[in-house]
DNA sequence: ATAACGATCCAG
DNA sequence: TGGATCGTTATG
């Protein structure tokens, strides 16, 4: 009963994108293996329109896949040694994205904890730079598909028995509005 | 050409 | 609670 979800899932409505990729389980297959884990915690940004949005100053060269077709990634490099995952949305023309920022860790995890130089598993992948450090995912995987056989997401017919929502963490403006997303029940997500 | 700052994390 | 650390963007 588990599939992978297809382009046309990542061209609805960003908003309806966040929410229903709370429980799905995000899928990298690399040489050195197979690592994934469960989506428990995202932040929606949205448009030219959205202060926080990196779509906000127009299409740039970083942000130019944004305004691409919905089913991409987008991994940025931020204070100096960070990266952040994103996963495009929306129809091309539209800047969308939704930010992966909290993963419950199910496959690879010996993997996880060599690349983040840490042991306890609710350490690995609960924010926004863990998850990419746990993962490897470089500032070079954006543009890759995330319906292609490197990386997916998966329905395996999990259900989040709650979904919170709540402002965005770590940003300035923009706080007013509820896009951040993440399972009220999980112990993984990056604060309450 | 330059300066300010950021969708963060960790140690102390 | 502050420091690390550097690419991106705006401004002159």
């Amino acid at each position: 009963m588990a599939f992978k979800l297809p382009r046309d899932f990542y061209r609805q409505p960003t908003l309806e994108v966040a929410q229903a990729l709370i429980g799905k389980r995000f899928v990298v297959h690399r040489d050195a293996g197979r690592m994934s884990g469960r989506i428990v915690e995202v932040e929606a940004y949205i448009g030219e329109d959205d202060p926080a949005c990196h779509a906000r100053f127009g299409q740039t060269g970083r942000n130019s896949v944004m305004y691409g077709d919905g089913g991409f990634l987008y991994v940025y490099f931020i204070y100096g040694m960070y990266n952040m995952l994103n996963i495009v949305t929306e129809k091309k023309g539209v800047p969308a994205a939704v930010l992966i920022r909290a993963i419950e860790p199910l496959e690879g995890i010996q993997e996880m904890q060599v690349n983040r130089g840490r042991a306890d598993i609710r350490h690995l992948c609960s924010g926004p730079g863990k998850l990419c450090q746990a993962f490897d995912l470089r500032v070079a995987d954006t543009s890759a598909s995330v319906t292609g056989p490197m990386f997916f997401v998966m329905d395996d017919g999990e259900v989040p028995s709650k979904i919170v929502a709540s402002p965005r963490i770590g940003i300035r403006q923009g706080r007013d509005l509820l896009w951040r997303f993440y399972d009220g029940e999980s112990k993984f997500v990056s604060r309450k």
